[in-house]
DNA sequence: GCAAGGTC
């Protein structure tokens, strides 16, 4: 018998149906010869410090640097504390059981670093010593699964693999449980006060931001606005830089005579491109946007969709899908001619030809971009129907024509030079999905402009001077926290080379909101209104760690380097005493530095 | 009491 093991129930299943497998039982599925199971992800962890007999929270057992690392049953929290989660309990008697009749072992865990993890933790925690080949599929489309059995590979073409994600799994254990321990004795024993490689940049980002904007200090300017007249119509034009004194404005404001004279008119189309299909960032994204829910309410939402069917899998990293899947677009979209919102769009589209700007199978990662199934939602609540219209609205708009534009810019001559701009949209293309406002429109922006043509004058039949400040850089909510967390906290507008630098990002999709929710918990932040802030206890905790390597995100840039060279071959041993060397010092640090932080009491 | 990673 071959068993052949996925990650989670749905691929497992997903599998099983592609080889006509129909035999259900508890926690498999039998049928053709084989055996399909699942995980349900990690099974496993790093067993807890206590596990190697570092008992208590103590400074005499820091740094914990265990000979080897244990494995134990995933745990849940619960009245008496932390115990085995029973459910994974009893999925890993199951596997275990079939593994014991296995010939062969098929790995069809995610194809990818944790995907690999997944597996050989669970195989090396049940001593189990079958042989097992590795499947290794970017989607899941019957035709990419039957592919990819054709071309099984052993199983040790992936042993280096495994020392990466094992080695990554480690040094998060060491440094992540011994600073924590560090920092949170060091300042009196009084609470929990964690730190962590993706955890600690994150909340630095925060802080830095809170100070950056709590210290600003606004400068005035001044600006001169005039409304020339045509035929009846006014709009506003500006004069052609900002003046830092009043005084300045105000020789402009006396020059401005009783008309205006056009100097040029410049009218230019400009495309804009629909956007790429929502991976789990971006709709989380969109949701605190339009919606005000957070990163987690968001995930908690799209899981229930996806336990019932109605979208893709949802913890995705790409904005993309391979052309296999897109040839199922056309009936997606045919599907949603019905919608009460954006059914017409729909129609539309259906005999549209369709943009294939997220269409491309080499960014595909372990998952395609976020889809609707093609199941027809019923008795959603209004929360899920959000979100699936969220999905669904995308893929309308994704698959759209281009969005054109008319940008016009007018200079007008009175005294000064005066700039006015508009921008009409020519052919909404995409946005005619959701018809939303543009949320960057600069107030200096007339919607539309009268037909001017140079040389005219036209009357003026107002001028002001304004009054205005700079403004700050915002304060983070978790849009924004989750866009600059894919990029490690550099700012990157464009959409294509923001895909391209993810590889640098901080966490995971699937961990993301999960980094928020730890941050609330340890007390370090708050939501105020829609923004992320810190609380004392978070910026006491900052101030300790802040120019350290763990307040870096850099920290992960230079061990992901590190990883992908262990993974082609590099030694594990070497980046593994680094690692070692790096904990006893910021253990040492933490313990000498973190008295500085001092808890605010609650 | 603690990390980050995955998922029901």
């Amino acid at each position: 018998m071959k068993v052949i093991i996925a990650e989670k129930p749905s691929v497992g299943r997903e599998i099983a149906r592609v080889f006509g497998a129909n035999t259900k039982r508890e926690g498999y599925i039998e049928g053709k010869g084989y055996t399909f199971t699942w995980a349900f992800g990690h099974l496993l962890q790093l067993a807890a410090p206590q596990e190697y007999g570092y008992y208590g929270w103590s400074v005499q057992n820091l740094p914990m640097l265990p000979p080897k690392f244990k494995l134990s049953i995933r745990k849940v929290r619960t009245k008496e504390g932390l115990v085995d989660d029973p459910g994974v309990k009893k999925q890993l008697d199951i596997i275990k059981a079939l593994f014991d009749e296995a010939t062969e072992i098929i790995v069809a865990t995610d194809a990818g670093r944790e995907g690999e993890l997944i597996f050989r933790y669970i195989y090396y925690y049940l001593k189990c010593k079958k042989p097992f080949k590795r499947l290794w599929i970017s989607s899941q489309t019957d035709a990419a699964i039957k592919d990819g059995f054709r071309n099984l590979k052993p199983g040790s073409d992936y042993d280096t693999l495994f020392n990466s994600a094992h080695c990554r799994s480690q040094s998060d254990w060491l440094v992540g449980m011994n600073a924590t321990q560090a920092l949170s004795l060091a300042s009196g024993n009084k609470g929990v006060l964690s730190l962590g490689r993706v955890q600690t940049p994150t909340l630095a980002m925060i802080c830095a931001r809170y100070l950056e904007n709590r210290d600003f200090k606004p400068e005035t300017y001044f600006q001169v606005a005039i409304f020339p007249d045509k035929d009846g119509q006014s709009f506003k034009a500006i004069a052609d830089k900002n003046f830092k004194t009043r005084e300045e404005a105000q020789a402009v404001f006396d020059g401005v005579g009783p008309t205006g004279n056009i100097a040029s008119v410049e009218a230019k189309p400009r495309k804009e491109p629909p956007p790429l299909l929502h991976d789990l960032s971006s709709i989380q994204q969109e949701a605190n946007k339009k919606k005000g829910f957070t990163a987690d309410q968001t995930l908690g939402i799209l899981q229930n969709l996806y336990e019932g069917k109605l979208v893709t899998y949802p913890r995705t990293g790409s904005r993309y899908i391979g052309d296999d899947v897109f040839a199922q677009v056309p009936g997606l979209i045919a599907g949603l001619t019905e919608h009460s919102d954006f059914g017409k769009q729909a129609t539309v589209l259906a005999d549209a030809k369709l943009s294939k700007r997220s269409v491309n199978a080499k960014k595909v990662t372990d998952h395609h971009a976020i889809l609707p199934t093609g199941e027809k939602p019923w008795q959603l609540s209004p929360d899920q129907q959000a979100i699936y219209d969220l999905v669904a609205g995308r893929m309308l708009e994704a698959f759209h024509g281009d969005c054109i534009k008319e940008i016009t810019k007018i200079t007008i001559t009175s005294g000064h030079k005066f700039i006015a701009s508009g921008t009409v949209i020519r052919t909404a293309g995409w946005r005619a999905v959701f018809n939303d406002p543009e949320d960057d429109k600069k107030d200096e922006d007339n919607a539309a402009l009268p037909k001017v043509t140079q040389g005219e004058d036209l009357p003026i039949k107002e001028k002001t001077i304004l009054e205005k400040q700079t403004k700050p850089k915002a304060l983070y909510n978790e849009a924004t926290l989750l866009k600059a967390l894919e990029t490690a906290g550099k700012e990157i507008e464009d959409e294509e080379l923001r895909e391209a630098m993810k590889a640098g990002g901080l966490g995971t999709p699937a961990t993301r909101a999960a980094i928020i929710e730890t941050l609330l918990t340890r007390n370090y932040i708050l939501r105020e209104k829609k923004n992320l802030v810190p609380t004392p206890t978070g910026l006491a905790v900052y101030q300790v760690v802040k120019d350290r390597r763990i307040a870096q995100a850099e920290l992960t840039g230079s061990w992901e380097k590190r990883l992908e060279e262990i993974r082609s071959g590099a030694s594990v041993n070497e980046f593994q005493e680094e690692i070692k060397a790096y904990t006893r010092e910021i253990t040492q640090e933490l313990l000498r530095s973190g008295k500085a932080v001092v808890l605010q009491p609650a």
